[in-house]
DNA sequence: GTAATTATGTATTGACCAATCCAGAAAGGC
DNA sequence: GCCTTTCTGGATTGGTCAATACATAATTAC
């Protein structure tokens, strides 16, 4: 019927996402893109429409991905403690390796106020973290793990916000005992 | 000698810092910083250097007057609990008002990752809540508010934590609910 | 083989960007 | 009043931006 796409739209949008995350929306212009995808601007064009629309679908790819794997982690770990470091040491880690890169999430959140798309993104990405942590807060409880008086969804919800935390001092470099130390205090709000 | 300057400027100052504050580093250009700041590009250039410069110092005048808000607060509350409260709500209430403004420090963060000269004042500005975090909470474990048994350092690592992830939740707009959860939680790691 | 359709990449568009230039204005020294 | 100095703001610079236009290449249907 026609000529073929010559390059595989998830790849490109693996490495789209991989420069938006190091480099933020603004400082990656479309020649950055362009090179680093290998393709032409009409390609580019044909395919994802624009910057913007790109952008939106990394994003969506990002939260997907992140989702998965924090539902995976969640999941299968027996012990609810266990869990949540698994999820959040991870993360520092991440920060002390590569400080630039952050999470796209909280990037996203203070760059593209502006941007609806983006910012309904960024809400329902937090809505997401605090769900998924809700239902194994809950589980631990019925398992005996967290006590019977405290309230699932509003510790799932300090995570939540406490994670944000954690990925902000990441990149504000101070250090992995910092982190640590914050770590260790919040870990007691599940006791 | 010569001719005066006709604007002052720490005024202009203060009126660049909220707009940057308001629209971000990449989306202020210089033409919206010379209307707002009422000036031609030659005066601009003779007063702040360039936009890089003058962000920085408006990032510099945003973390001395946080600091000194933040300073002022917990010297002015008797009661350590009822300070860091006095210290967290107003930014929830802030972030319901203006979603969009959000902190200058969490921004920059994410944004001015690669301006060496950016990423150190948003390190020492973390390491300033900390220490004036910890400060406080040292006085206050003397005053018998905080059991013995606490590391007050670690809980000012802790808050200083949650206090960044209280900005960006606040920019993903979930609401006054969430943050109050996710406030009361944090609270009890002070008991 | 020819027509129809889509992909590709170069050249180009118009807009905007930060920064500089420069001629004139305003101030004080003498 | 004149000279020196600094401020001022419009005009201009060279560069980059996202996006489009278009000629060409590749593919399938018939």
């Amino acid at each position: 019927m026609a000529r073929i796409r010559e390059f595989d739209i998830d790849r490109a949008l693996d490495r789209a996402m991989d420069l938006f995350w190091r480099k933020g929306y603004a400082e990656t212009s479309l020649q950055d893109l362009l090179k680093e995808l290998s393709i032409g601007s009409g390609s580019f064009y044909a395919a994802f429409g624009s910057k913007e629309q790109l952008y939106d679908r990394c994003l969506e790819r990002y939260t997907s991905l992140q989702g998965g794997d924090l539902r995976e982690t969640l999941d299968g770990t027996a012990d609810i403690r266990t869990a949540v470091r698994k999820v959040l040491v991870p993360m520092i880690e991440a920060d002390l390796t590569d400080p630039t890169r952050g999470c796209l999430v909280v990037s996203t959140s203070t760059q593209c106020g502006e941007q609806p798309s983006a910012a309904e993104r960024v809400t329902t990405a937090v809505r997401q973290v605090e769900s998924l942590l809700a239902g194994a807060l809950e589980q631990a409880q019925v398992r005996g793990e967290i006590s019977p008086d405290k309230n699932p969804r509003e510790l799932a919800r300090f995570l939540t916000t406490f994670i944000q935390g954690i990925r902000v001092v990441g990149q504000a470099r101070t250090g992995r005992e910092f982190a640590e130390d914050a770590l260790s205090v919040a870990m007691r709000a599940l006791d």
